[in-house]
RNA sequence: CGGGGCGUAGCGCAGCCUGGUAGCGCAUCUGUUUUGGGAACAGAGGGUCGCAAGUUCGAAUCUUGCCGCCCCGACCA
């Protein structure tokens, strides 16, 4: 009982500190690969695979390595972050459900075999769920009665699957995802629009934040349906349909910090008065009128995707509430996707260079990589386990490269999997007292004292 | 789902056309010398050649069927 009772007091405790996040390489699991395996074309796919970050299980389906999983979790945070700040509501809908919401929607029928469809021992139709419209619809409509309870947004990050006839190009285009999706609930189409607007705004915060430039653009709404839908899009080579817009909404600021209670008409306004439209909903004639040095025409890959869709399924499946008049209204919804999972893939598309990964400050596995160019000197050993104790003292997500490898191989691993900065001790300047401080995005490196490194390192995380 | 390609050691590949019982590079292990941009030498281990059937004295190699994976297109967070 006494060790029980002392046990359970430590970990109370443990639980009230910041999760250490430090690493020594020596301890950790990072199965790089030297040659780029043969099933990989594009860059993120190769990097992914080379840095350790995932390994492909089956088409379109993958496990997540410890390298990529962190990546994957700090996406997932700053996604629910933001989500939080706009006001919807996090909870979690499970992978497996069973076919009756489907068939009250009439999209089991319409779906078709992208759905996973599986039958439990009792031979009830179940489906490994595409997406949750449907489900969320039923939990509204179980414990909300009232106008006055709107109106909500409810949110999960959950992994989905979709059978895809072609999975493709690693985590880009997996058959197995996570996507963070939003459902809102308003009792009027005026108000659904301004939930449409909270999220709509709370995206262009999110893929800032995320270190990418994600445009959105009119969008077809495909089979979920609806009238308003908008395409959060990364330009990139490699992106998968091609896209059109005004060059200077690549550029435009994120709105930041904005009252979402307050009316976001203008932002979206803003963002929308150019012109921008994926390939299905594309006018050449409308882009024809931007000036000739403004029209943009790439690749581009969809991050997000937000729709207003109405009363499409709360009709169906009577999802309604009183109104002022005491009288039953269908209620008005919206979904607001965010492909978690791809985004990993989309960063390392947009930054990467041809030594590997570049990740972005908000992403990056960790925070600093420190090389220890001689492991068997008992200084450099010293200095390099101070540093990186430093580093961990500060929160810095420090990942200390304590291998008895060859300086060249420290070198070209920590450049594959693209950590902000880079600090190298070896025996030649720790002579001096200097440490060399290397940012990866720009390859510029500083010969600096170590109190100096700390201090340009804390600046640049703070 | 239409078209194309590929499955041989952990990874990248050769061998297959013209059947004779498997090889190269990297990686791994041991040792020595090295150590500021993927080291050198010496030695060692590791493969029912995707699976199944057939042809044959004999199949990685020829035939048929199946499975898996990748690429291009059509569809999608």
């Amino acid at each position: 009982m006494l060790v029980y009772a002392r046990f359970t007091s430590r970990l109370k405790s443990a639980s009230l500190k910041i999760r250490d996040r430090s690493m020594r390489l020596s301890k950790y699991f990072l199965p790089v690969l030297k040659e780029t395996p043969a099933d990989a074309t594009i860059a993120s796919h190769r990097y992914m695979l080379r840095a350790g970050m995932i390994k492909q299980n089956s088409a379109g389906i993958y496990t997540w390595l410890p390298l990529g999983h962190r990546v994957l979790k700090k996406i997932e945070q700053i996604v629910r972050e933001e989500q939080d700040k706009a006001g919807a509501i996090e909870m979690l809908m499970p992978t497996i459900q069973s076919a009756d919401l489907w068939k009250e929607t009439g999209r089991y029928d319409a779906y078709g075999p992208e759905m996973l469809r599986i039958t439990d021992r009792h031979d009830r139709e179940m489906l490994y769920g595409p997406t949750n419209e449907d489900m969320i619809t039923d939990v509204f409509r179980s414990f909300v009665r009232s106008y006055k309870d709107l109106p909500k947004n409810l949110y999960h990050i959950q992994w989905k699957f979709r059978d895809e006839t072609r999975p493709r190009f690693g985590v880009m285009r997996g058959r197995e995802f996570m996507m963070k999706d939003a459902y809102s609930f308003d009792l009027t189409e005026e108000d659904a629009v301004k939930s449409y607007n909270k999220m709509f705004t709370a995206y262009l915060n999110t893929f800032a934040r995320l270190g990418i430039k994600a445009v959105p653009m009119k969008a077809d709404t495909g089979p979920i349906g609806g009238e308003l839908s908008h395409e959060f899009v990364i330009l990139a080579e490699s992106g998968e349909s091609e896209v059109f817009c005004h060059r200077d909404l690549v550029e435009m600021a994120p709105p930041g910090d904005v009252d979402f209670d307050g009316d976001l008409s203008h932002i979206f306004e803003e963002r929308t008065a150019l012109y921008a439209a994926t390939e299905e909903m594309h006018d050449a004639e409308e882009f024809a009128k931007i000036p000739a040095d403004k029209q943009l025409t790439a690749r581009g890959i969809e991050v997000g995707h937000i729709f207003y869709f109405g009363d499409k399924y709360s009709k169906p499946m009577k999802a309604t509430v009183m109104d002022s008049d005491g009288k039953p209204q269908p209620v008005m919804m919206g979904s607001y996707g965010i492909g978690v999972s791809r985004l990993v893939g989309g960063i390392i598309e947009a930054c990467h260079d041809e030594n590997g990964i570049v990740w972005p400050k908000s992403v990056a596995p960790f925070g600093v990589g420190i090389i220890n160019l001689k492991a068997n000197d008992e200084d450099c050993a010293a200095a390099a386990s101070d540093f990186y104790e430093k580093c961990k003292a500060a929160g810095l997500d420090p990942l200390y490269d304590d291998s008895s490898d060859r300086g060249g191989v420290k070198f070209s691993r920590m450049d594959l999997i693209g950590l902000p900065y880079q600090i190298i001790i070896g025996p030649r300047g720790l002579k001096e007292g200097i440490v060399e401080v290397k940012d990866r995005a720009t390859g510029e490196r500083q010969n600096l004292s170590p109190d100096a490194a700390m201090t340009l390192l804390t600046e640049a995380f703070a």
